[in-house]
RNA sequence: GCCGCGAUAGUUUAGUGGUAGAAUUGGGGACUGUGGAUCCCCUGGCCCGGGUUCGAUUCCCGGUCGCGGCCCCA
């Protein structure tokens, strides 16, 4: 081989290739049934736009390189940043609410694995401008939607809320910038770390019980929820429980299973309500397949602050959770291969090959195949008929119509070749 | 960034310190207008670089790529 693929990039083929169509598909038209419109912004962004809200670790891991002018760009690594861009650049004046969906490949350098490349696709929506809670729910419910259309069974649905812990922690006087660090610790997991800063951050013993006890409710809707209402008693955090109930109630009509897990905080600073992560669990080590929530980063950016949620659908991970679970025999075979039996005949099988292709798809045969083998080829190739183009009908005006699984075969008059699709 | 395993025709693989077979796929023929069978022919390969050696596809080192894991995961 002289040329290889860059590292962690995929080829694809043509039957995953109808494999991939096929769940974009039902992806974008479950979108687009609750009026969601899709947009596209460009691979690459300035650097400062991809950074400004990121850490060090993201930069690191980003595809940036200088044009020859010398602006610092970068291939974006997600697509929330650059929707709510487009959102401040040419949309805000817009009636609310705004909904926008994408299907998108993007860039991360990072060491490829199982479910991991450099270039991956999205699939999300952005619900701008309101923040009542049916929207928060039907936002989540979308995300389950698309999972039950493609016959996804393995998978469960986690829902947080970073609404609590942030209310808790400014409660305890805990600035922004510090929350941010504190919800970070808590994503990670790095249980020693976030007492440690908490610590630090001289919280109340109070606060810090109140803090640790959320943290570790998850499980049923009404334990967590009590529970949590518990430790909240009195507590301005007791209104967020209260707006993070009514998102449920709201997805109860759609979605019943599920599971709290107020542990979640999810990597990024500009998360600020209710978050949600989708779990597909046999693909093991990277078995999220979906990711979202509620977050404020139109005033970050520089436009006006508005509500805002939406998720992001992992799109190879999708499709590696559907084909460990099932076959997915979608392909787009020809309908019709057409073969004339003397090369004297082959203009008019490139006419008749026309006249088919009004109605059905049809493939005139280009290897000059003798007919024994034109017929082993549609049957290995699994086109179910072929056009058999002969003088002995052309003088009746005729074409002999084979059907490849039952060995049937008829005389078909030219006029009706035009709609041949409609009888196959 | 780190770790483990691997890399031989398009694919799946056998094998060797003296440059390689097989199956399958593809093209053609036996069969000059009828497929899934059979037989025959053809096409096609040792990832890259360095080292050891008379000689490396084989042994050693490095790289690249693949699979998987750690870190990370917006």
């Amino acid at each position: 081989m002289q040329f290889s693929r860059p590292r962690g990039t995929r080829d694809f083929l043509p039957e995953e290739m109808a494999r991939r169509r096929y769940v974009e598909k039902v992806m974008r038209e479950t979108f687009e049934s609750y009026g969601y419109r899709e947009i596209q912004t460009p691979v690459f962004e300035s650097l400062e736009l991809i950074a400004a809200k990121s850490g060090e670790d993201i930069v690191k891991h980003l595809y940036s390189f200088k044009d020859k002018s010398g602006r610092s760009l970068a291939l974006r690594p997600e697509l929330t940043l650059p929707v709510m861009r487009l959102y401040i650049n040419e949309l805000q004046r817009k009636p609310k609410p705004i909904k926008l969906y994408y299907f998108e490949n993007c860039f991360r350098y990072e060491e490829p694995q199982a479910g991991r490349y450099r270039e991956f696709w999205q699939a999300g929506i952005e619900l701008i401008g309101t923040s009542y809670p049916e929207g928060e729910a039907e936002v989540i419910a979308i995300a389950v939607e698309v999972l039950e259309k493609l016959g996804l069974k393995d998978f469960e649905l986690h829902i947080g809320s970073i609404g609590i812990l942030r209310k808790i922690l400014r409660e305890s006087g805990v600035k922004e910038k510090e929350q941010g660090k504190i919800l970070h610790l808590i994503d990670k997991g790095e249980r020693e770390k976030l007492e440690n800063l908490l610590k630090k951050l001289k919280i109340s013993g109070e606060n810090k019980r109140i803090l640790l006890g959320i943290l570790n409710l998850s499980g049923e809707k009404k334990e967590v929820v009590s529970k949590a209402r518990e430790l909240l008693k009195g507590r301005a955090a007791l209104e967020e429980i209260e707006k993070f109930e009514s998102i449920l109630r709201f997805l109860d009509l759609k979605v019943q299973k599920y599971s709290l897990n107020l542990g979640i905080a999810r990597g990024l600073d500009y998360y600020s309500g209710t978050v949600f992560e989708i779990y597909a669990n046999r693909l093991g080590a990277q078995k999220q397949i979906c990711g979202g929530g509620a977050y404020s980063l139109a005033g970050m950016l520089g436009g006006e602050e508005t509500p805002t949620c939406g998720f992001a659908f992992g799109f190879d991970r999708v499709m590696l959770a559907l084909e460990a679970e099932k076959e997915m025999n979608i392909d787009s075979k020809t309908h019709v291969l057409v073969v004339p039996v003397s090369e004297s005949l082959l203009g008019d099988a490139v006419k008749i090959s026309s006249i088919i292709r009004k109605s059905a798809s049809c493939e005139l045969d280009l290897m000059r195949r003798k007919l024994g083998r034109a017929l082993a080829y549609a049957n290995s190739e699994g086109i179910p008929f072929v056009v058999i183009v002969g003088d002995e009908e052309l003088a009746k005006g005729c074409v002999t119509l084979r059907d490849m699984k039952t060995g049937e075969q008829k005389e078909i008059k030219l006029s009706e070749l035009e709609r041949i699709g409609e009888k196959l």
